[in-house]
DNA sequence: TTATTAAAAGAGAATAATTCTTATATAGTA
DNA sequence: TACTATATAAGAATTATTCTCTTTTAATAA
């Protein structure tokens, strides 16, 4: 993912492509780590070094809105932000901080005919994502 | 669920029963609802009307510790609890802040198999909840 | 290329949730 | 009943996030 690329995915939504965007998009392809809002700010420091939290935040929630990117709540209470927007799950160390990604599509199918065959009363499902509490072995 | 089962449950961990822990676990299981630390205060001011904001957090902490609560991360940045402490998912409302329960053995089993045969390298699950995010026909 | 303008960013104060510190009070126990 | 470890109250402090207001800039059209 080039930056060609980052300009590109934000164009396409109709958002105005600033150096900020860019920035704190490309951050978080190449953190690739479920990064805080302060995470971004670190990684970006040298080429943004005059970048306002407020415009982090703000930008951080246009991305969101476009589905550019996806919220990962956490029970350490700062949120976190994830660049794969195809379906997945997430593995959530007990230990530390760390957050994995967990894709596999036998899991989405099997959730899938679940929740295909046993509709749930009163409640239409828009998708889900199954949180995976356990430790890492390097942990 | 009465007070002296609600006083059992704390005693039954090695925690002192104080009337701060009765009334918070109470409301937790009276609330029903994934109350946040403010709805849990508001809840008890008219028994505890003198109780400390950071009694209530304090509070919660060990009930989380020792697991007669469960912690419910949400996108809102608040967080919520839990009193059910029997393997189960959580229905997110889209449209507003309501989180049901959403407990059926059949999905456990489902991914307790499907984990089972599909281990994650270098990850041991502890446990693992679904969050199944959509509408409430009634919002 | 330049002018226009709506949208975005900067600055920093404000807010909200949660945590921390210290003095006082109390539950459980001897 | 007295003792002691633990819990609570009070309120300041911290942290993450949002808000307000001013300035800047990306996209567009003349």
């Amino acid at each position: 993912m080039n930056i060609e690329e980052v300009r590109e995915k934000i164009a396409e939504k109709g958002l105005k492509v600033t150096p900020q965007r860019v920035a704190i998009l490309e951050a978080i392809y190449k953190l690739n780590n479920h990064p805080t809002a302060e995470n971004i700010a670190d990684y970006i420091k040298d080429t943004q070094p005059n970048i306002a939290v407020g415009t982090i935040y703000k930008v951080l929630d246009a991305l969101v809105e476009n589905k550019l990117i996806k919220k990962v709540t956490t029970e350490a209470g700062k949120m976190r932000y994830d660049g794969i927007t195809e379906h997945h799950h997430h593995l959530y160390c007990i230990e530390c901080d760390l957050i994995e990604d967990y894709v596999d599509e036998e899991l989405n199918q099997i959730l899938k005919e679940y929740f295909n065959k046993k509709k749930i009363d009163g409640f239409q499902i828009e998708n889900f994502v199954v949180q995976i509490n356990g430790t890492f072995d390097k942990c």
